[in-house]
DNA sequence: GGCGGATAGTTAGCCGCCTAACGATAAAAG
DNA sequence: CTTTTATCGTTAGGCGGCTAACTATCCGCC
């Protein structure tokens, strides 16, 4: 997981003494940022740690979920592949990225790659039963980790955090260029 | 920033059909679970996208700020250097990685690299007034983009997200090791 | 003073991410 | 039918993260 800012949060008390030196830091938003990155980071570690004993990084794993939830998906117990396009669509990564997981997935035996029956610009992603039986093996300690580091929040915690979480993603997605922000455009749209 | 699992959040209902085939998978913490790693990348990439602009990376950032901050600290306006170890400690990677990031910031003239004075394995890492000044015209919009993307949320709202957020980083940190988790010691620990 | 263990920064190699560019292919336009 | 535009997967190169190993240096102990 790359760097975050710092690795250490300040206290809020730090934030407002700042504050008074940078009229643009609003305090409460960059508690809440910092803890969310924070936050987001450690959920990460979580999970990644025990991919990393199958030999498996979570961009694989990103892959691979992507055809076993195809697999799912079409209600059938036959594979269903996918394009490296869908497979970057469905990931969030580059197609250029998907060639390299793809590359490692193949030599480790848990995909197949071949020419795509309708387009020749197109290759076919497949899972193979050793690729599902992986990710058979990994599933359980996955959820199970997940479940781990939220077990401290009850229902109704759960229930507003992803409220709130979901607040920041509409947010997110509502982002207007940079470029739109510098210049003054989003005081206008607020 | 890296891939998720994957990008599109799963609806809960699609959490909850899974979670019969899959008993380890509580739906409520998954969906929490996702939608934290989801909000964190779309925070990192707020304002990612604003230091690359500037040719900084959040990696180089985060040097930098380590930099500034200790000059800060040490409530004088001389540089106070800081060792790569230093660095590595407060930024959250490893010595390795800082010497990467040293690398690109001392050829672009934001950071001095210079032996250190007590101690010949060391090496000594200052901002320079370029640095400094680079720093100073990247921090109002970055402080901009956090208040921007934390707006919607209301003083009591992000109070409560602190508080949820923070339940997760203090479990995370309660982070027994994988092959203890493994084993079952979790439970008995519970 | 000498030895052994610890620490520091760097190097090499790997991985995963990106962008830009490319050749091959498909689709659209005229 | 031909030309132009769009799409595909891959390649090359760069960056930032990691681990392991290395040489140089420091420190504690005898």
């Amino acid at each position: 997981m790359p760097l975050l800012m710092l690795k250490d949060l300040p206290r809020y008390e730090c934030l407002l003494e700042a504050s008074r030196e940078f009229p643009d830091l609003d305090p409460s938003a960059a508690e809440v940022f910092l803890h969310l990155l924070r936050s987001g980071d450690e959920a990460f570690r979580v999970v990644e740690s025990h991919l990393a004993q199958h030999d498996i990084s979570q961009g694989r794993f990103g892959v691979l979920m992507a055809l076993w939830g195809n697999c799912q998906r079409a209600g059938s117990a036959t594979e269903k592949p996918l394009t490296p396009a869908e497979l970057a669509e469905r990931t969030g990564v580059t197609r250029a990225t998907i060639t390299g997981l793809v590359d490692t997935l193949e030599t480790a035996g848990l995909v197949t790659r071949t020419p795509h029956p309708d387009d020749r610009r197109m290759m076919s992603i497949g899972l193979t039963k050793r690729g599902a039986k992986t990710l058979a093996r990994i599933m359980p300690e996955h959820f199970r980790r997940m479940a781990w580091l939220m077990e401290p929040l009850r229902e109704p915690e759960r229930k507003t955090f992803v409220r709130l979480l979901t607040k920041v993603l509409t947010r997110a997605a509502g982002d207007p260029s940079a470029s739109k922000r510098e210049t003054g455009v989003l005081s206008a749209r607020s």
